[in-house]
DNA sequence: GCTCATTGATACCTTTTCCGTATGGCGAGG
DNA sequence: CCTCGCCATACGGAAAAGGTATCAATGAGC
């Protein structure tokens, strides 16, 4: 039977006034009972732990050193409780606590640490992983409770899971400095007919970014020159960079300046642009998930057409 | 009114039973009484805390992010409330305390048995205690009060800790015997560029032995050839002995003595010491703690260079 | 050295808290 | 739709904690 099945807080709190206060009768005032309770919580407690901790004398106690020794311990003890308490609390109320947010792909060029700088400032104790996967696993790392919130773009409605656009970026063709088409100010998907052209990510299941703009192609009746598949925006940016061929790339990768690039928007007539979605599980009520939603929310609110 | 005078142990104890077997039911078994009782217990704790803490649902209960973080301080302070009562105990019997101490690393192949040798001398009633554990091991339980004193090297300033160099030592490169440069007198680093090196502990994070080695080397412009990595500096020195390579030794690590190593001192030019620090928590006033310290600086106080 | 004031311990009763039995409500699974 | 399992509520009894009165012990002051 170990001690803390029967040490209780109240004999805990009582020692510690008599340590602090040197007497039986200066502590009973201060923790508001009578002298005669409180020499029988202490003896109890010293029964229970099986060792004298203080000295009686006729004009107060002094401490043995076990007494001073569990002292130490009691405080401290006392101390972590209530700071246990104020931690449950603040965590409860999304003060406190972990976040695991799923990111995927050009979104930690800007906009995760923009929403990141923008949370941080609001919740400094909040401690927010990050986990780059793609979008099958984010949907089952959410189901799995292993992240709270996913970014990307091109979500499906999945039950249990709700999903929101934060907002839609332009659509910009990447081409080489010294490209003949590099200083043209806006582009039509029929320029690039016969471009070579680098494609992202490895296209896996028909879905992403890579099957959304070969829809594109192909409603327009376009057969697109593709020359290379890449994991991520970075390589097939830094492979225009070195004179491959054109490749693509949403507004908020524009971060990304790479020697020799140019940036070309498409015509608004194309009508093509890209959403950038924020899922989380229906049923989370964590008051965390709620204000990152917000905060991801606000943050975007003014950015609409960045130039 | 801090909640540590309304939370009671019974209902951390009750509280924790719940979350370990995910239900009030099988909890009430495992504390012996019926659930009711039980039940209006967590309440009033979540009461007094002022946040839920459980999800009651048909299958059992889940905890809310608020109770995660409650029930890990909550088994911290049922820990240590037992540890306390123990700790009273023992330091009541002749046993005049307990004195648990973090060490790392090649700290336990001299200095340490050279302190506590001391150290039982001037207090052979005193139990130290020993236990391993990484530099970011010992912050922690030092911060829990799991340990009074840590050792190691490269403490960075902690708050609430205080730390204090011990000495400091020289480096030694450790050759196999039928090494070309075995027999040197003194050693510097330029003449280790293309020696296959074997460093040691695994670098993880950006400090330690094997950091500050890296940026000695990164220093002078040379790129290290380091042929295998171990964790820690008894597996090095055997590794150098089979022959595999060279490694690096502090002062006291010398204590370790394989067939056919040779060590070999770096001249002073280069100017490269490593300190042994000890650290401990600002406010502890124990007469053990300090006893050790004492004992930790006079230890060392004439050990400046041994040959 | 005696008295007296002060402190802690004991006895006894009251109040509060806690536990147990019985029962109700609610959601999951057949 | 019904049953089963789980949690919540209600109420009576047991146990623990607190209050008042009083005693024993010890040191201060005369």
């Amino acid at each position: 039977m170990s001690a803390a099945q029967q040490v209780g807080i109240r004999q805990l709190r009582y020692f510690v006034a008599v340590m602090q206060h040197g007497s039986f009768r200066a502590a009973a005032d201060a923790v508001h009972i009578s002298q005669p309770p409180l020499t029988r919580q202490v003896q109890q407690l010293e029964e229970v732990i099986g060792v004298r901790l203080l000295e009686r004398g006729a004009r107060g106690v002094t401490a043995t050193p076990a007494g001073q020794a569990f002292f130490e311990d009691a405080t401290n003890i006392l101390q972590l409780i209530d700071s246990a308490a104020t931690r449950a609390r603040r965590t409860g109320m999304g003060q406190l606590g972990r976040l695991d947010v799923g990111v995927f792909g050009s979104t930690v060029l800007n906009t995760i640490p923009r929403i990141m700088k923008a949370f941080r400032e609001l919740y400094p104790e909040v401690e927010v992983v990050l986990h780059n996967m793609d979008r099958e696993t984010q949907v089952r790392a959410l189901r799995d409770r292993r992240i709270a919130i996913g970014i990307n773009r091109f979500f499906d409605d999945e039950p249990g899971l709700h999903c929101e656009a934060l907002y839609s970026e332009r659509l910009f063709a990447v081409f080489p400095a010294n490209h003949r088409l590099a200083e043209r100010h806006t582009m039509r998907f029929r320029d690039l007919a016969n471009e070579p052209l680098i494609m992202y990510p490895r296209v896996s299941r028909p879905t992403g970014f890579t099957y959304e703009l070969m829809k594109i192609f192909h409603d327009r009746g376009i057969n697109p020159n593709i020359v290379q598949q890449v994991d991520g925006v970075v390589t097939a940016v830094a492979l225009v960079s070195s004179g491959i061929g054109t490749s693509f790339a949403v507004d908020s990768a524009r971060t990304l300046q790479l020697p020799g690039i140019r940036y070309v928007p498409f015509d608004p007539t194309e009508n093509v642009r890209f959403e950038l979605s924020i899922i989380w599980r229906e049923e989370d009520d964590s008051a965390l998930t709620r204000s990152f939603l917000q905060v991801a929310r606000d943050c975007d609110k003014g950015i609409l057409e960045p130039t």
